[in-house]
DNA sequence: TCAAAAGTGTTGACTTTACACCCATGA
DNA sequence: TCATGGGTGTAAAGTCAACACTTTTGA
């Protein structure tokens, strides 16, 4: 950011300009988090009741204003936190919404992350407004811009998920590949050959056997793998694929 | 965004909430635009001299403040008109950067945008501060993040150039295969293969013969191409590829 | 006639898809 | 013994990478 259009070279102190620039501050700017868990082969999202008029009886993702002294990622950790109790979750930034009116209450500009967390770990931390979680695909309308927040995460998770090893980052440390390959069906929304699935594991090589077998299933028990310990990562970065 | 966290479902108007927000509204926002042109071989951006102190001598993206009633997407178009004159531009968001002290004239933080336009139909609007095109590879330090920023929207493109037609936005409406290819050798940083690289665009179906001929070539002219009409567009957006 | 780039196909390696059978386990 | 999913291989189609020669033009 550099205001100096039409000024003649002029140097100014940082401390000059932030004094110009007062007339600025009257943007507010959020995060909200598109906060997904897996349970019973259905991908899911914590929502929670808005507690706006303007939107009652909606729901709206899990989002707060940014603290003038705290960093734009921080402040989507904090959001993680104080609602799930967990900390070192995969936390990915998508994309930034600053259309004028996407807030009644004010000029908000809002930054999109998306988490990916193992629902069975989470106990959610304070039970009211109906702080839930929603399965994705059965989602019709939601308060603010969210419901386009959400389609714009799950766009991006869905690009991501065959070419990074993420998706991990929903199931226990240890799962069956019939268990990942319904996970994949789920965030896809399709269907995958087994044996082709099985063999693109392979090639990737993200995963460590555990020589371990399921136990308590009502069938014969598949082997248990676990992510490899050196993919595992908090935030999500890509590599530049050669072309 | 939703605040409601710990209050038990007392619903709000966005008014009320408005004014219990309002220690909220001392961060600023600017967009940063990354402006990408083509000349002589070589990526180009377009840069100006900070007029900070602090940064002195070091050159910086062109940004600015975004308005309190203005679209956060209108704010980069803006910049673009300000500083090319140039309206219909293909201008893609990329990540907000928000650190605590990325600013030094207070807590600032800014959305990066890069934008692709055709180097020669642009007359730089103002001509000072030493607004001029500066070769990207050819660049070590820049004011505030901007190098960062810089780097971010770079991958970004290299990412995109190969599934989606956005780098016709480099280009004159006209050109030779041959331009075509050294604009993604200098975008790639690579060499490719002629041939492959031509049987690649005939598989795309991006391109629109246009029965003509290079003109002023000291060697045998090549046929001339532009981009199919229903794929010009002046935003990207990505599509989910099927797996 | 020379220099420079245009234009063009084939082969081998690899990747992707489609597809079916026997096996191990728990009920 | 039955139901359920585990586990596995192959062939055909398609994609990707490497590679060289002839043609056209301007100088």
């Amino acid at each position: 950011m550099d205001r100096s259009m039409g000024n003649k070279s002029l140097l100014k102190t940082a401390e000059a300009e932030k004094i110009s620039h007062l007339d600025y501050f009257k943007i507010a700017i959020s995060v909200d988090c598109v906060i997904l868990g897996y349970e019973q082969q259905e991908l899911k999202v914590l929502l929670i009741k808005s507690d706006l008029k303007e939107f009652s009886n909606l729901y709206s993702l899990l989002g707060d204003l940014v603290n003038p002294d705290e960093d734009l990622d921080a402040a989507s950790y904090r959001i993680l936190r104080e609602r799930t109790g967990l900390d070192d979750i995969f936390l990915q930034q998508v994309h930034t919404f600053g259309t004028i009116n996407r807030h009644p209450s004010g000029r908000v500009i809002t930054t999109a992350y998306f988490a990916l967390l193992d629902i069975n770990n989470v106990k959610l931390k304070i039970n009211n407004n109906h702080l839930h979680w929603h399965p994705v695909n059965d989602i019709k309308k939601m308060a603010f811009d969210h419901k386009t927040i959400l389609d714009t995460c799950l766009h991006r998770l869905r690009e991501q998920v065959m070419e990074h090893p993420v998706v991990f980052n929903l199931l226990p440390e240890k799962f069956s590949l019939r268990e990942l390959q319904e996970l994949y069906e789920a965030i896809l929304n399709t269907e995958l050959d087994r044996r082709n699935f099985r063999k693109k594991m392979a090639i990737k090589d993200w995963l460590h056997d555990l020589d371990e077998m399921e136990v308590d299933v009502p069938h014969r028990p598949g082997k248990l793998y676990k992510l490899k310990t050196v993919l595992r990562k908090k935030s999500g970065q890509k590599k530049v694929e050669k072309v």
